[in-house]
DNA sequence: CTGTTAGCGCTTTCAA
DNA sequence: TTGAAAGCGCTAACAG
C-alpha cells in the first residue's frame, strides 16, 4: 500500500505537505509552490496512491459512513432497489459510504446478538428503514448510544423523511378527473398476513388525498376498503362484484397493486381497459400484467434517497437539533414506462442542492 | 466515546489486557484471572464501550468490509432485496460490513470520477454485480488496484458465484413431467430494450436444462423464443397464437415472467389455469397476477448471497488463488407462496458451514 | 498470564 | 508556506 510518507520521500517534502496538497487544503500562490503541488499530485497518481480511510477516520474521529438499518422480515422493512441506489448515490456524492445493516427483533433483547453497527463504533449516523411496527426497544437503544438518526418512510414529528402520499394521491385523482371521469372509486384491498399490524401512514394519507380531490371537484366519494382479506385472490372477486353493477365506476385509484386485480376482473367481465375502466395505482415500479403496463404513481425513491441523505448528514453535523419532518414530493403524473423521469424530478439538481 | 484505556483505568489493568479480554484472545484459566476478565467485561458493558472499528482497521490493516459494486442502469445490474439481505447477513455473521458502491461506465474513462471504493483504500474485497455487459475497463482497473474480487451472477472460469440455472430448469421440467404433462413448451420472450446486448448465461442454461429433461423423458422439445419483441405486450399475442392451435401444449416453462403473459392469453381463450394449462416461471419472488400466484422457481438469492460472502472472504484471505466457479443450487420445487423455504435451503446451516 | 514498547497512516496543532 | 511533534484508538510482538 502506498502511503503519504512514500510520496513525500519521492517528492522531497514532508508527509504534511503531501496531505495538504492531496486534500485541497493547500493554500499556495507562489508559482514554485504550485509547481511543487502539481508534481506531488503527479507522483501520487503514478504510484496509484489511495488514502487509507480507516487511518483518516482514526485520526479525524469521523467515519464518513452512514448505516442503513433494515428489519428482518420483509413486512416491516421494504427496500426497493431504487431507494438503495438513491441513498448510495446521494451519500457517495458527499463522500460518504452507505453500509448495510440488519436488525432482528430478538437482537433487541439479547445483548450478545446486537448487530455490528450497534456493537461497534463504525458509522456517523443511521438511516432507519422500519416501515411500520417499529419495535419498542429500538428508539431507546439508539438514544442510549446517541447515534444521530433519521427515520425513513415513517411520519413523525421530527427526524423523518417520507413520500408525500397525500399530494400524490390527490394529484392522481385530479388526473383521472381531468380525463373526464366522474365515477372514480378508491380501492384498498389487502390480505391480513400478520397479526394486528398497525397501518402505515400512507393508508390514511392516500385515502385522504383521493377524498380531497373528489370533494374539490364536487364529485361523490366512493371507496372500497378491506384490509383483512383471507387471500390475495379475493381482490379480483371483490372488484368484479363492484364492476358488475349498472352504475359501475369508470375509473379506479388503487392504494397499491389493486389495479392489476381490477384488470383481471375487467377481463373476466369483458370490459376494456382503459376505455371501459381506467386504472391507476401506487408502486415502486410501473405495474404490469403479463407485459401490459398500468399507469402508476411511482414512489420516487431516488428523491427520497436524496432527501434522506441530506437529512442524515445534517443530523450528524447537528445531533441535538430536531430536524423538521420532510415530505418528499412524488412524480406528479402516473407513468406507464420505466426510467422516464419527469422534469420536476431532476435528480442531479437535487444532488447539487443542499437542503438544510 | 469510551476507549480501552478508560476501561483499563477503572479495572486497574493495562489497555492490553482489556483488549485481549474483549476480543476473546484471553487464554486465562486461573480463577482469579477469570474473575478479573468477567469484571472487565462488566465494566465495558456498564460504560457502553464500543470498539472503534476505524482504529482496529488502522492497527490491523484489515477493514473487515466488502464493497458490493453495482452498475448505473438497471439493465446491467439487478439487485433483488433478498440478495442484498443475504449478502449483508452472511457477511455480518462473519463480522464484516457490506458497503454499497456504484460504478458508472463513464467513471471508467474519467479518472476524477472514480467512485470512493476505487479512489480510497477502504475495503478488503469486492463483490461485482454486473449481470451482463461488463464494461471493458473494469477488470483492468480492478487488476491494477489488486483488489480481491468475486463476480456475481456471471459464469466464467473462476472467481464467480452464480445460480445453477441448468439444474433448476431441468428440475422444473421434471416436475411438470411428473405431473403427467407431455406437451411442454419452453418460452423465452423478451423486448429488445437495448442495442445488441449479449445474452446472459441463463438464457442458454435454462433452455438446455429444459431440453435435457425432455430428452431424458423421451418427450419432444418445443420452444418459442423471441428476444427482440417490440413491446412487452406482444408476449400475450404470441402465446395466444400458440395456445389456439389444436395440439396446444398443456404446460409451459417460461424463462422469466412469460407465465403471466400466458395466463392472460389463456384467459382470453377461455382456458383454465392450471387445468388446461400449467405454468411455471423463474423469478426472484413468486410471480403473481392480480393476486393470483403462479408456480415460480425462485432464484434463491439468500443462498447466493451466502455463497458469495464465503467466496469473497476466501478470496481476501488468499488473493492469488483462483477460486473455482461456484454454481449455487436453487429451490428445487416451484412455489406459490413467499417465504416458505424448502428444507434443502436451510439458510442457517449455510451460514454455519464454511465452504472453501 | 500480563505488561511494555512500538507502531498503523493519517490529521491536528503549533511553531517557524 | 512548510515542518515538527503529538496523538487518534487500537493491535502486534516480544519480554518477563
Amino acid at each position: 500500500m502506498i502511503t503519504l510518507h512514500e510520496i513525500a520521500e519521492k517528492a522531497g517534502v514532508t508527509q504534511m505537505t503531501v496531505s495538504r496538497v492531496l486534500n485541497g487544503t493547500y493554500a499556495a500562490k507562489r508559482p514554485s509552490a504550485l509547481n511543487r503541488a502539481e508534481r506531488i499530485r503527479r507522483i501520487a497518481r503514478e504510484l496509484g496512491y489511495r488514502p487509507n480511510t480507516a487511518a483518516q477516520a482514526t485520526a479525524s474521529g469521523k467515519f464518513n459512513s452512514i448505516a442503513l438499518v433494515c428489519a428482518h422480515g420483509r413486512t416491516t422493512s421494504t427496500l426497493p432497489q431504487s431507494l438503495l441506489y438513491g441513498l448510495s448515490d446521494a451519500l457517495a456524492h458527499r463522500k460518504k459510504q452507505l453500509v448495510m445493516s440488519r436488525l432482528s427483533d430478538q437482537a433487541l433483547t439479547d445483548d450478545q446478538q446486537l448487530p455490528l453497527f450497534l456493537r461497534q463504533h463504525a458509522c456517523d449516523g443511521l438511516l432507519l428503514n422500519y416501515t411500520h411496527c417499529i419495535p419498542d426497544g429500538i428508539r431507546e437503544l439508539i438514544d442510549q448510544y446517541r447515534i444521530p438518526s433519521i427515520w425513513l418512510n415513517v411520519k413523525q414529528s421530527h427526524d423523518c423523511v417520507h413520500p408525500d402520499d397525500f399530494s400524490a394521491s390527490r394529484h392522481a385523482t385530479h388526473w383521472l378527473i381531468s380525463k373526464g371521469h366522474r365515477r372514480i372509486v378508491y380501492a384498498d384491498l389487502k390480505c391480513q398476513t400478520q397479526g394486528a399490524l398497525p397501518d402505515h401512514y400512507s393508508v390514511a394519507d392516500r385515502l385522504a388525498g383521493y377524498k380531497a380531490a373528489m370533494q374539490e371537484a364536487g364529485l361523490p366519494v366512493q371507496t372500497m376498503q378491506q384490509r383483512d382479506l383471507k387471500r390475495d385472490q379475493e381482490q379480483v372477486i371483490r372488484i368484479r362484484t363492484l364492476l358488475a353493477s349498472a352504475d359501475r365506476p369508470t375509473a379506479m385509484l388503487g392504494y397499491g397493486m389493486e389495479s392489476s386485480a381490477a384488470y383481471m376482473a375487467a377481463m373476466q367481465l369483458g370490459l376494456q381497459v382503459p376505455n371501459d375502466l381506467e386504472l391507476v395505482g401506487f408502486a415502486n415500479n410501473v405495474i404490469s400484467l403479463g407485459g401490459i403496463p398500468i399507469p402508476t404513481i411511482r414512489l420516487s425513491a431516488k428523491m427520497l434517497g436524496c432527501a434522506a441523505a441530506a437529512a442524515v448528514i445534517a443530523k450528524v453535523d447537528q445531533p441535538d437539533r430536531k430536524l423538521p419532518a420532510l415530505a418528499v414530493p412524488l412524480d406528479p403524473e402516473p407513468v406507464t414506462e420505466e426510467d422516464v423521469p419527469s422534469p420536476a424530478m431532476d435528480y442531479e439538481k437535487c444532488l447539487e442542492a443542499d437542503p438544510g
